[in-house]
RNA sequence: CGCGGAGUGGAGCAGUUGGUAGCUCGUUGGGCUCAUAACCCAAAGGUCACAGGUUCGAGUCCUGUCUCCGCUACCA
């Protein structure tokens, strides 16, 4: 039995306000949520569209450190920039507020304090590194050591780039303060965690039993996790940028920010309706909608339910319709490698093009597994899809119309075959677009909605009214009519996907004339114009796309990256120097055989965004060498660069593929590298010392 | 042997509770000319990753193998 529901609570998952919004989360996220939300309202459903930026966490403080500002700053920047290009793109949020509100600081500070005093939270004790210098406590991300799997000096403390193995920062050698470069000293500290291991036995009767209806891969995903034993998972970190902990003594401490962020939903719809925002999440009668990609499927369907239900009252997800991932020209999108169409910058470079990429991204959503967005495709949609069907069938409709009628609704006369089945097509494609819609199947629903725009040309060819103009007019008149009809049903239908296309279409068909603007109600009928209405002027729905535009497009985006990957970063801020190590010995000097060599071949490891293989001719012999320098140099760029190598360092392998060797790189303390090399070329394999 | 998702005509995807494969784009041929060389019709093209098994019958269920993606940096 299905349930009935009194009101519609669509969340969209809230973005990370460290960059703009790219292509891979429209497909992912925001898209389908604003068709499945204007569908809704088009319904007349009591509906409310909640997003927000998601403003807290370690990675922001690390940003703002790189990039000399406040967090605050950061966050101002990045909220601005996502906001302004959500609203361009017609995504229809009724809020999109930040989580750095004082309304949300108050929210999650209550939620936080209504478990903590209810008892649901567990506190427990550890010793974690504290640098005395800068008097605070580190994220894993802030200690740097040596990886006791490769031995590379540079591993975090929560992963060694190098060898890609997964560490804890007391597992690093010689562990080291990112911030002030001293070695950070144990600390005891203490903090509260969820028992997630309690709510198990709910979990699994609540999605295992009671939702098996939920998609594959997000009930996949939550049975393996709940099949694998949940474990208590700590709400509060050691920071000072975030929601404080509202306990007495927990000084330096905020809520970790997987717990303050989905509390950022219910604040934003608090900031929406302060006086009635309880209804909305606590009702019965209320269906709460998550959308979100893969990634965040744990969250959303394990972690924010169980805190749900700690607190009580509030009431839990319908579904999580969650997505895979998108991406870009065959390469995976990556913000720090600039791998991406960014949507302010698309907004900027295609105007008046925002449905034609709504178009493409909801043609080709990952609904059920990883796709790939390409400009080619983007150009083959738009010009054999919106152009030859869609634009070409209205186009065809309103200037017979104006040709024959002078733009006015002729008479339907008596109906053949044909235009009966055209006519019955109408409600048809209404109701599986119906069907699609409520289960989440964006892809299907859009093909259904073209197919009306294909059944309206094999109509116009079928019955020829440019043939039967010399003879029947009154025939015409008819066929004309039913044309227009169909136009009008596209316009009403299209809505939910294609709104700016939706809307120039309503007025060419002069919608604002009419009585009642068309609306989902009246979709499916062929009576939507009446006879003796005046439509307006025709004009192109959509235009084609030249190779020229797609080409620079593609052009742009190699551009990009070959900069981004040159290293010709900002920050012209003073650079920090890594401190002096300790003194070594002439010996240990030179036990090092450091020599000059050529590179030959050079080409990306797969799989990995850093990691470039090298094949070197060293003098002595041909070797390989993996380098992680993939960020800062193409493997074009290497090909036929003289280079330094320490020749004698023991051999490693690295992804499978034994390196022999290391390149002397040059790096700053941001990051950036560069090679070293002879200031004129010599034979390979001269010793440097 | 970690866990989850996915592997279907050139490309991108559908395939509900098992009954010898569909759609869009592309290709080829034809038709039409109202339309942004757009539209309509037809055809070619698949041993449904591989190997076994259950069954009267499997893309669809079971077992094993291989490949890709995610869980594992930034990131939806």
């Amino acid at each position: 039995m299905e349930k009935q529901f009194s009101r519609y609570l669509i969340t969209a998952a809230l973005p990370y306000a460290n960059g703009a919004v790219h292509i891979g989360h429209l497909a992912g996220v925001y898209v389908p949520a604003d068709i499945y939300v204007r569908y809704l309202r088009m319904r007349g459903r009591d509906v409310r569209f909640i997003c927000g930026s998601d403003e807290h966490g370690v990675p922001i403080t690390i940003k703002a450190k790189q990039q000399n500002m406040t967090p605050q700053q950061v966050v101002d920047k990045y909220h601005a920039v996502i906001k302004e290009s959500f609203s361009r793109f017609g995504i229809s949020f009724d809020i999109y507020s930040r989580t750095s509100s004082k309304i949300h600081h108050k929210t999650a500070s209550e939620f936080f304090k209504k478990l903590y005093e209810d008892g649901k939270f567990i506190e427990r004790e550890s010793e974690q590194y504290y640098d005395e210098e800068h008097k605070q406590f580190l994220a894993d991300r802030y200690i740097t050591g040596t990886c006791p799997k490769c031995g590379n000096d540079n591993a975090y403390g929560d992963q060694c780039e190098k060898c890609g193995s997964t560490l804890s920062p007391n597992e690093l050698i010689n562990p080291k303060s990112a911030l002030s470069g001293n070695p950070p000293i144990l600390k005891k500290t203490s903090h509260w965690y969820l028992p997630l291991d309690q709510y198990e036995p709910w979990l699994k009767e609540w999605i295992l039993e009671n939702h098996k209806e939920w998609k594959t891969n997000v009930y996949g995903q939550c049975k393996s996790w709940l099949d694998g034993g949940l474990q208590p998972r700590a709400v509060s970190r050691d920071l000072d940028w975030g929601v404080p902990v509202p306990v007495e003594g927990a000084n330096g401490k905020v809520l970790y920010v997987w717990f303050d962020a989905p509390i950022g939903y219910i604040s934003n719809t608090i900031e929406l309706m302060p006086e009635s925002w309880e209804k909305w999440w606590k009702s019965e009668d209320t269906k709460l909608v998550h959308f979100i990609g893969k990634d965040n499927i744990v969250f959303h369907c394990i972690v924010f339910p169980s805190m749900l239900k700690a607190y009580g009252e509030y009431v839990l997800p319908e579904n999580v319709p969650a997505n895979e991932f998108l991406n870009l020209e065959g390469n995976k999108i990556s913000t720090s490698r600039n791998w991406a169409v960014w949507l302010h910058e698309y907004l900027d470079e295609m105007p008046g093009k925002e449905d034609v990429l709504r178009y493409v991204l909801c043609a080709n959503a990952p609904e059920t597994k990883d796709n790939d967005f390409t400009w080619k495709d983007f150009q083959t949609r738009n010009n054999s899809e919106l152009v030859a069907i869609f634009g070409n069938f209205v186009n065809r409709a309103l200037v017979l119309t104006h040709k024959y009628f002078n733009g006015v609704i002729p008479e339907r006369g008596e109906l053949l075959q044909v235009d009966k089945e055209v006519l019955a097509e109408i409600p048809r494609i209404k109701s599986a677009i119906e069907d699609a819609l409520e289960n989440y199947k964006f892809r299907e629903a859009l093909k259904e909605a073209m197919n009306l725009a294909r059944a309206g040309n094999k109509y116009l060819t079928d019955t020829e009214p440019w043939a039967i103009a010399k003879t029947d007019m009154q025939r015409v008149a008819t066929i004309m009519n039913i044309s227009l009809q169909i136009c009008s049903n596209l316009a009403v239908l299209f809505e939910p996907f294609l709104p700016f296309t939706s809307a120039k279409l309503g007025e060419m068909l002069n919608f604002a004339s009419l009585n009642t603007t068309p609306g989902w109600d009246i979709a499916g009928s062929s009576e939507i114009l009446h006879q003796g209405h005046k439509i307006n002027s025709a004009s192109l729905l959509f235009e084609k796309i030249e190779d020229s535009v797609v080409e620079s497009q593609i052009a742009n985006l190699e551009a990009t990256r070959a900069m981004n990957e040159a290293g010709s970063q900002q920050s012209p801020e003073v650079q920090k120097v890594s401190p002096l190590k300790e003194e070594c010995t002439y010996d240990q000097f030179s036990a090092m055989d450091i020599r000059t060599a050529t590179v030959l071949e050079a080409e990306r490891v797969p799989k990995t965004d850093k990691l470039l293989k090298l094949k070197i001719d060293t003098g002595l012999d041909v070797r390989t060498i993996v380098s992680g320098i993939a960020e800062y140099y193409t493997p074009e760029q290497m090909i036929g660069k003289q280079i330094c190598i320490l020749a004698n360092l023991a051999p490693r392998t690295i992804k499978g593929i034994e390196s022999r060797g290391m390149i002397l790189m040059a790096k700053e303390e941001s990051g950036k590298m560069r090679i070293v090399t002879p200031e004129e070329r010599l034979s390979n394999g001269s010793s440097i010392n």
